[in-house]
DNA sequence: GTCAACCATCTCGTATACAAAAAGGATGGA
DNA sequence: TCCATCCTTTTTGTATACGAGATGGTTGAC
């Protein structure tokens, strides 16, 4: 085999356990399995109809994506991500989008930023509409979007994978009041900065409009007194 | 169990396929695998002594940190990456640092100042003994330290992942003529931004010390005419 | 001679089996 | 009554077994 052929690996063949690691991330993030919580391989395993096997393998993706600690010979717990995390992840989201946003800013050819225009006008359709779960899925449509402008594919997976991460704790806020409407008018400014090809401003724009999130997070937290 | 024990994994007991995960990743990043090799199952498993599973396991760990391509069914393949996606990730790597930098000069300590000073003297004396390996131990430790700095747990998590992610291609920049020089020059300037807290300063230089990194990997590659 | 279909072989994904280590409880001594 | 030690039990980590899917070569037809 010539060692430049790189291998296609599109094709939709998800294994198993595959599938359960991603059921399992999904239970963990809604809640099944609180934190601290101990994954038990056996009755999983007979949950599912598997063996420990695609369980095990499940686990360790849980493990790397930082979702559970796994200690060795002693089993999978799920992890305590506390407060103080997941300020610090919002921080860094903040800091990622917002370079995003500056190099999209540089970046974005017209056709790209018609495309972003069209994300924003289903997000304010969403907004007219008063359904927050849709504007949440625009929403996000609109963030992969200027994550994929940047021009930077690395980027853009590990911007995606860090807003995926955070997934749960900017749903905690999609019923704030009057959250909605203040994030559409940041998201018409957003897009103008990048049409203009504004850098700055849309780096700026961006920062404070993810910035935000992880000070609303906070202020939940306070109200609600909830542990995460 | 109370869900709000967090269970402590610093224990070194590292797990067979953890060791060999290790090892697979290093031989990799030394070339004894080249791009587009295929890693056979059986034969590792026989050349480690160890049956299939904990090669399996170690596979899965590589084709997360991006270093093989999972094929299902067909196998694991060596991935082949290209220089544009190394060019990407300096290109990251050179934010990341610049954000770092930034919040490190508005968030460090005088004894963490003193730290980082300590560490620019040790790349100072591995410069002045002409001994490049050293200095880019130290290097690399003056750059941790900088993440630490950063006050944001997270954020250091991920520069460090991608800086060591890039390891092998920053490594080949050690021997270009008069880089380490200039290297320690920059370092200079970081350390003073920094020290005085000027968070725009320790950003711009930051960014520019690393983007060099990338654009000298460039260089190196049009001139030996390598596949990375 | 070329192309397609079929079959043998190999490898992967999963199931099961076994061994070692950790956890928990019982027993004995202080 | 409390604590330490030993043993049992549970559960993990690894080895092995087996079925299914992919690969490659061969054979046959056109």
């Amino acid at each position: 085999m010539e060692p430049d052929t790189q291998i296609d690996l599109s094709a939709g063949a998800r294994s198993r356990s595959d599938q359960i690691a991603g059921l399992l991330e999904e239970q963990i993030l809604t809640g099944r399995f609180p934190p601290g919580a101990r994954l038990d391989e056996a009755s999983l395993a007979e949950e599912h109809r598997v063996s420990r096997t695609p369980i095990r393998e499940a686990f360790q993706r849980l493990a790397q994506s930082g979702l559970v600690d796994h200690a060795p010979r002693r089993g999978v717990f799920v992890r305590q991500t506390t407060a103080v995390e997941i300020m610090e992840m919002f921080e860094v989201m903040a800091e990622i989008e917002a370079i995003c946003g500056r190099l999209a800013a540089l970046r974005a050819t017209e056709t790209a930023v018609e495309a972003l225009r069209q994300a924003n006008a289903a997000c304010r359709r969403a907004l007219e509409a008063g359904d927050a779960d849709l504007y949440y899925e625009e929403n996000g449509a609109f963030h992969r979007l200027i994550y994929a402008q940047s021009g930077n594919r690395y980027l853009e997976q590990e911007a995606t994978r860090l807003h995926r991460r955070l997934k749960p704790y900017r749903r905690m806020q999609l019923h704030l009041r009057g959250r909605l409407k203040q994030s559409m008018a940041e998201h018409e400014g957003i897009v103008a900065a990048i049409a203009s090809g504004d850098a700055q401003g849309a780096e700026r724009l961006l920062r404070a409009h993810v910035a935000v999130q992880g000070e609303k997070f906070h202020h939940l937290l306070s109200q609600l007194r909830i542990d995460v």
